[in-house]
RNA sequence: GGAGGUGUCGCCUAGUCCGGUCUAUGGCGCCCGCCUGCUAAGCGGGUUUGGGGCUUAAACCCCAUCGCGAGUUCAAAUCUCGCCACCUCCGCCA
């Protein structure tokens, strides 16, 4: 959640970032209101509580008729006290349930408007020319097929439509996929995590994913618990209700897990293939640190992505997502989108976000300092989601005859081999 | 899944049976000061967290907080109920 200070110091910039982001203006002056009451209700209730607590104390010490009257007159302060109380609490709620609605604050700079307005930052890398090269580029799930390295057919026999096997070959490339990916990330100073894929409600709503995005989200009614759609959320969550050592930060994890998505919503939509698929895994980045080295950080992100990215030998863009498209816990998002043969166009791989403190204030996370506590800021960036970059790595690296090209930074996870070749069906 | 036990302000701990100066005890650790040639020891004080008030700021004041929540009561760490986590044993299982 946003800070409530912010919110009551300035709420044009709580009103200007609810623009930005598409959502209504009209909720801060509902929330201001609402703090208003909240605040009133609670002094009211905090002065009949000192004054019942004053009395209550006065009992053992009185005897007889003066503890008799004393009591009399405690009793009906109680029961003022209670309501008092309830009207707190109610008026408490409420405000709260408004402050949840309300997204990060949008960092200065991000681009105005919605999911097409975009600002493309960079671009690296060359898309192949396979006209001159004199064939035409089979798409990956056909080049899965020859490679006995996808089966969809059987994916939807078992589990139903997108969802997929990796067979052969294609389990053996997201196995070294994510060495690769492990690899790098303890280069760079990541712990590695394999977190829990199940996760209880407060952990959903603490990184943001139960508003706008729950109808995303599996929930097992059963037992009350989440299907994550990505590590982000166990690895917000790990540290939730804690009090962070303000030397041991930044903390960066690297965590492999599997990421769930009903995909409510798209029907239709990129149906083909395990581009858009109900699971898959992903090694992805999370780091806690002080709020001032947020902006660096994200920075760093995105260049251990880039990093990924090249080292695959990927072309690819780099966007500045606009304020329309942040989601609810992001002040601001880069999204790589790789190059796709097929399509001729560049398509969503990794996305990192600067969270700020949004989330950990929401979960609790604090780190010590002179001033007493304070919500550390939270950040995230995919660095491996496998089906996508499979789907990269074959359509971009394929060869006239339906192999694939291995980049030089992944033979070594393949034994050596240079390339993924066609076995017979079966 | 069944039976039993445990949960107190960083860690350990007193208090819970029998509700009221518990405004939560003591130790360790940590912080400040004194003392000391230095260090250690010693002495004195401080040390949960969150919210709010008043201040330039600090000091100070108020409310909540004894795993979480609800209830009983004028009054709950203490009594009742529900939940959670951990430990021990049994059952089941990769």
């Amino acid at each position: 959640m946003i800070d409530v200070q912010v919110l009551r110091t300035d709420p044009d910039r709580v009103r200007a970032s609810q623009a930005a982001r598409g959502e209504s203006v009209e909720l801060v002056d509902q929330l201001l209101a609402a703090d208003e009451a909240r605040r009133g209700a609670i002094s009211r209730f905090e002065q009949l509580r000192a004054e019942q607590k004053d009395l209550g104390r006065q009992i053992p010490k009185a005897s007889g008729d003066e503890r008799a009257a004393l009591m009399a007159r405690t009793k009906d302060l109680a029961d003022l006290v209670k309501k008092a109380s309830a009207m707190a609490d109610e008026l408490g709620t409420a405000f709260s349930r408004l402050l949840e609605q309300v997204g990060n604050l949008v960092a200065d700079g991000v681009p105005e408007g919605g999911e097409d307005d975009y600002v493309v930052l960079e671009t690296h890398g060359e898309p192949r020319d396979f006209a001159a090269e004199g064939f035409e580029p089979k798409d990956h799930l056909e080049l899965g097929q020859i490679l006995g390295a996808i089966d969809v057919e059987r994916g939807a026999k078992v589990s139903g439509s997108r969802f997929y096997f990796l067979t052969g070959q294609g389990a053996e490339l997201e196995l070294a996929l994510l060495n690769l990916a492990m690899s790098t990330a303890l280069r760079n100073g990541f712990t590695a995590m394999i977190p829990p894929a199940l996760v209880k409600p407060s952990a959903m709503a603490g990184t943001g994913f139960l508003g706008q995005a729950a109808q995303d989200v599996y929930h097992l009614e059963e037992d009350d618990l989440y299907l994550v759609g990505t590590a982000e959320v166990p690895l917000a969550a790990y540290h939730s209700d804690e009090v962070l050592d303000a030397a041991s930060l930044p903390l960066r994890y690297a965590g492999y897990s599997p990421s769930y998505r009903r995909e409510a919503g798209s029907y239709g939509k990129d149906t083909r293939g395990i581009f858009r698929v109900h699971w898959f895994d992903k090694v992805e980045m999370f780091v806690y640190c002080a709020p001032e080295d947020a902006a660096e950080e994200h920075q760093r992100l995105l260049a251990w992505e880039k990093e990924f990215i090249d080292a695959l030998e990927i072309p690819y863009q780099v966007l500045e997502l606009a304020g329309g498209d942040l989601g609810l816990s992001a002040a601001r998002k880069y999204d790589c989108y790789g190059w796709l043969p097929t399509q001729t166009r560049y398509r969503e791989i990794t996305s990192t976000s600067n969270c700020t403190e949004f989330q950990a204030r929401r979960l609790n996370i604090r780190s010590r300092s002179e001033r007493g506590t304070s919500p550390v800021a939270t950040l995230n960036g995919t660095l491996c989601a496998m089906t996508r970059t499979i789907i990269m790595i074959l359509e971009n690296h394929q060869q006239a005859d339906g192999s694939v090209r291995l980049p030089a930074a992944l033979r070594p996870f393949l034994g050596g081999r240079e390339a993924l070749v066609p076995v017979p069906k079966r």
